[in-house]
DNA sequence: ATAGTATATGCACTTATGGGTATATAAGGA
DNA sequence: TCCTTATATACCCATAAGTGCATATACTAT
């Protein structure tokens, strides 16, 4: 039950809750996310090292960038974050979030 | 943003996620869950407070005892604790706690 | 009124959590 | 080698969160 409690415990913070609806949709790198959220870098890493700490996201490095990624196994998890990508436009802030990602200015990948 | 924000907060906690997850099958009262769960009665009635407070459940009292019940609008979040429910058996704590239902002593009504 | 049971709450304590700023580390390019 | 950019982390702090114990409140019955 721990891996279910703890993955309540990532959603429960909007930050961590931002960065997992994002990475749903496709990987990013640290920078990326820190522009997109409109954060500072060390907020945007510790949250990132907390969800790969308790293993719900992975990295991969290209050179200076680091990815990250999703790295959920079971589909219940999987499920509530499609949720919420499928209702979106009920919360504003990550709606907002999925708009940033056009006009990113590091997506020039 | 704040509601889901919310549920995932009262999910990330152990004693909640048992609670609510036994209230999504039926209403209890607040002895009934003290003695499902084996815990303290104060610490039972803080967690409902809190789920009160944020909206999650509901109270009704009939004489001496006030019966919890869940008070879900969206389906979301019904569909979180229904596919829980619907893989119990992956978590021991709460399908023990399934079990305790049948057998707890208060449970004469 | 009194006593008993159910429930809520107050207080004190400890630990966990999140954030800010500064700095360290790692990689790449000149 | 030196500089720049990306990322991680350490330190400090404030606040929130969870728990235990004691007690208050609410209702019922005698």
């Amino acid at each position: 039950m721990d891996s279910l409690l703890n993955f309540f415990k990532a959603l429960g913070d909007e930050t961590r809750l931002r960065i997992l609806v994002l990475l749903y949709k496709q990987d990013f790198c640290v920078c990326e996310l820190t522009e997109i959220l409109d954060l500072t870098q060390p907020k945007v890493s510790k949250h990132l090292s907390k969800l790969k700490d308790l293993g719900f996201v992975r990295t991969e490095r290209k050179q200076l960038y680091i990815y990250y990624k999703l790295a959920l196994e079971d589909e219940h998890k999987l499920d509530i974050l499609k949720n919420i990508r499928e209702n979106l436009s009920l919360y504003t802030q990550l709606h907002q979030d999925d708009q940033s990602v056009a006009t990113c200015t590091l997506m020039n990948r």
